[in-house]
DNA sequence: GTATGATTCAAACGAACGTTTGATGCCGCT
DNA sequence: AGCGGCATCAAACGTTCGTTTGAATCATAC
């Protein structure tokens, strides 16, 4: 399945994310994985100690770029004086978007990272805010300052509405279907430009 | 588990759904169900035939009244005159409210229909869109017609994203917390408020 | 009361699961 | 050449899975 130049562990990882994402993470088998990863049932638990280390290293390989990438775009948005609300929402979606258009299984990890929140898993919850946290926290401070007239408890309640959506629409859950002439990219960049423009709108509501 | 006054089928409809909410499709196992139902293991496969078409009672028992509920909503707020954009999408939302404010179990259908999003599952979409497809050509005939000023992509393109955010506040994906002094109910009906102010707004973008 | 059909039951089916084992191959070292 | 360690391998571990079976139990009708 995948090139034979990639490592046994990186295989792995590849295979797990794809096939989490089609058969969520007690669907997909650790010998379903191995199969399409090419390599022994046994270097599963060799290299990740058991399924759910290798769950958790699903995600960690890809949050920590996703994290940087985000805190650099709203830095970036920050540098040249008060970033408006629409490059605030795109240092933090559009990470998340050219991820989702990563070759190597970006597309995949964006509907495994939707089944995450699906999963009310407790261990998996707490790696993600461990790993998350932080992030949203920032993000929140830039749009409070951005919306002074919300209360703290209703700017929380948009971003959640916000983060919901922006899930949802990557990991391409609706009914929008790609149109034959338009590519995978062109697709997905739409959805984050709609995506932009109706989050906006929502969170400047009265 | 559940009362003993109710009939094996629904004791095993309802106990499924719990676990389906908390565990998945995948991972929730019919000895589990078939204990927290306090029925015999036999009994699924008697009375529905599969695991499969367990999955599919346990849909079709919502979602009938569900889409019913959306229907009559929608009627109701057209009937006195033409019908404003917070009155549409409270049609939408407020019933999936009440569903999930159900005694019996609404919650945890809510998360459900979560999960069912995120499962591709070939078979499962073909059901949910043979059940749920023309409500959600209803409603977007209402839109259309309060907001003729966005191309009918355009207008897809936005209802798709209500519906990601429906599906993810109501399923209480998020990272807010019901505070200690706030019901379930009040809880969730300000979700429901924030979402409809939220969606207004958005669909309103120019 | 007994025959009939629907339901429940304990037990078992083969298959698939995550994990472990011990042997074998491979590579850089002296 | 021989050693030491990682890495890979086929095979097996015990457990759990969805499903099936055939007997026991129940309810209803005559």
């Amino acid at each position: 399945m995948l090139a034979q130049h990639f490592s046994t562990k990186e295989r792995i990882l590849g295979a797990a994310e794809d096939l989490f994402a089609r058969h969520g993470f007690a669907g997909a088998s650790l010998r379903q994985v191995t199969a399409a990863a090419n390599v022994n049932l046994a270097a599963v638990n060799y290299h990740f100690g058991s399924k759910e280390n290798l769950i958790e290293e699903v995600f960690r390989r890809r949050l920590d770029e996703l994290n940087a990438r985000r805190l650099a775009a709203l830095a970036a948005a920050n540098a040249d004086g008060q970033a408006d609300l629409e490059q605030v929402l795109a240092a933090f979606i559009r990470p998340a978007l050219e991820l989702s258009l990563d070759k190597n299984g970006g597309s995949a990890f964006v509907r495994v990272l939707a089944r995450a929140y699906a999963e009310h898993n407790a261990r998996l919850r707490r790696f993600l805010s461990d790993n998350y946290g932080h992030v949203l926290k920032e993000f929140a401070n830039a749009f409070a300052r951005l919306l002074p007239h919300l209360g703290k408890e209703e700017l929380y309640w948009r971003l959640d509405i916000v983060s919901g959506a922006l899930t949802y629409a990557m990991a391409d859950f609706g009914v929008i279907k790609r149109k034959s002439g338009v590519s995978e990219q062109t697709h997905r960049e739409r959805a984050a430009e709609h995506l932009i423009r109706f989050a906006a709108a929502g969170l400047r509501a009265p």
